[in-house]
DNA sequence: TAAATTATTGGTAAAATTACCAACAAACCA
DNA sequence: TGGTTTGTTGGTAATTTTACCAATAATTTA
């Protein structure tokens, strides 16, 4: 793989990453798995968009599915996204106001 | 800070780092910090398209820059980004063959 | 001071993202 | 089987992002 097309790879999951709605999402499935129709009643937004919020997270590896029923049951592979968004928040309190560290930069 | 504004400025700041060309900017100051000239010269974009995304960079807290003489000096503020992009790699390590955990994921 | 060099800002067109509605597909139940 | 519930897909309009060009600002040098 080279140098671009790595970056372009980063630059695809990060944007998944980006959006608010999936963020809430991303930290809703850390507290466990949840139904499609349970992430949906965080929002007032239509199903459509939910749905493609959560294909977005999907295509980019950070969350998977599995239908049950009617249901369908969302997962958050990879739990390490909590803690990037940790470093996030250290960031943010960095630059309001530059005396809080980033815990993950010893 | 309500829980809505928390959740928009995360998006804020990862957006800023979610661009292939803000990501190689990101990883060049992670070497030192550089000249606004040295950074220009890695793409094949406009000046201007390069002084935007590093605007983007500083609105968001990641960077810095000060005046040297006819030169700009922009410098890394946050290291931990660095690690945050480790964690991207291995979900796409994840993603391409669930076999590589996240090294962050104890 | 005038000219040259370096970087930023303003404006705009093209591309990408987002959210809605409508239609559809899949699974269940009467 | 026909109807109901659940979630996805297609289409589109509005918004946001991006990159270029031109003009401007800041600093140095002649």
């Amino acid at each position: 793989m080279n140098k671009f097309d790595a970056v372009e790879l980063r630059s695809k999951i990060i944007k998944a990453i980006a959006h608010p709605v999936r963020l809430m999402i991303i930290e809703e499935l850390n507290k466990g798995d949840k139904l499609f129709s349970q992430l949906f009643n965080l929002f007032d937004f239509d199903k459509s968009t939910i749905s493609k919020h959560l294909l977005i997270l999907k295509n980019a590896g950070i969350v998977s599915s599995k239908k049950k029923g009617l249901d369908m049951i969302y997962k958050l592979e990879t739990k390490c996204i909590i803690k990037f968004l940790n470093c996030i928040d250290r960031v943010i309190s960095h630059s309001i106001k530059k005396t809080v560290k980033c815990m993950m930069c010893k």
